[in-house]
DNA sequence: ACGTTATCAGACAGAACTGTCTACGGCAAC
DNA sequence: GTTGCCGTAGACAGTTCTGTCTGATAACGT
């Protein structure tokens, strides 16, 4: 009943224990990088866990099921990707049209980062199966944006803002796909040159017969 | 060493044989399938075998690695998604301009396929990691189609045949991408019309100043 | 008729992956 | 100080995956 107990492995008492509350956020982070650097299957739990610097229990705690990590993954996706969207629209301004432009500087930026590859959402959706949580999910989040960008249009005056919205997250899609296999910048400037002749069709007066 | 020996297994002689030499060809089509519906990864090689009803051994003669089979099964849909663009492009008839927005109605068709998964390259890249022979293939051919779409825009009189391609190009891919997300033919359409849009001011005079 | 070639059947190995479980150590509140 | 809670360490089970190997059997050319 000593300590020093014969069965036990060595047992070596140090780690650099992770504060409490904090296991969550860490895992949250290497899944995030390895995920979206490899793919959701190729990115193993125990990989995640052993470069998380956590526990295995600590993992299964916060995440009973590689998809629930997944799923938190997405969510976090989700929000940095459309907080850039919005980001880069408000800079363009307070008018509608432009910012139905400026919105592509997202793509520009996305593709200079470091390791870029293309859309988290989309390399997800085409690994999991149509109805999975997963698929679900990703295309919940295409709605959302495409709801933003008519709402957009609808505000620029746009005749059609449904077809013109449509138009545009082609657009921005095709960038963000193309990126997948290479981040090539000029994609990007062409996509929001595109756009920007796009926008100015959609909202020329003769446009409006 | 009577050939009754002991050890064997009951061996059960029956078996649809497969006639020799078409073997490889019912592994492509069982690939070519699994591979499109489920992912690289979510498609084992044992349940490929399975279902081509070939034996092990006769899978293995004719791709040694897992990494054969995919880039078969990308030289085929390479083959058969090429054929449909130039097909859907010559129906539009002879003139380049025409043909540049008539080649969408591929994209078209293809979204009302049963089964309709967006684009197999896309995929098969969100999956593997870039350098791979896998990712290089997808790149290969989605170059091949920007230098067709480049010809044809030349073709068809555009001042700048590279821009007018990137841009179709975008919404291709676009069009593609979102295909994994909902087979929506709405999307589909909408590129078709889009392209319209940019072949028809692409060659508009007042484009050139 | 005979020999070569292509195929079938399935056991087997070795690795990787997900998820469970036990045992233990530090920290903070009471 | 004692009592929980949160964390670490890592063995373990069960499955699945890729790839190898053996041996028997059908088809085909000569």
């Amino acid at each position: 009943m000593t300590p020093t107990a014969a069965t036990a492995t060595a047992a070596g008492p140090r780690a650099a224990r992770t504060p409490a509350g904090q296991a969550k956020d860490k895992i949250l982070a290497t899944a995030f990088r390895l995920f979206y650097a490899h793919g959701l299957r190729a990115a193993g739990i125990d990989t995640i866990i052993a470069e998380s610097g956590v526990a295995k229990a600590t993992f299964y705690k916060y995440f009973p099921a590689k998809d629930d990590l997944i799923l938190a993954y997405l969510e976090q996706v989700d929000g940095v990707w459309t907080g850039q969207l919005h980001a880069a629209a408000e800079a363009a301004g307070p008018d509608p049209a432009a910012q139905l432009v400026g919105l592509f500087d997202a793509l520009s930026t996305a593709c200079r980062r470091d390791g870029y590859r293309g859309c988290a959402f989309i390399n997800a959706a085409a690994e999991s199966a149509t109805g999975t949580r997963v698929h679900e999910r990703t295309v919940a989040h295409k709605q959302d944006i495409l709801a933003w960008i008519r709402d957009l249009a609808d505000r620029a005056g746009a005749p059609d803002p449904d077809g013109l919205a449509r138009s545009l997250t082609l657009l921005l899609d095709g960038g963000l796909a193309s990126g997948v296999l290479d981040a090539d910048p000029a994609a990007a400037a062409a996509a929001r040159t595109t756009a920007g002749q796009l926008v100015a069709a959609a909202l020329s007066p003769s446009s409006a017969p």
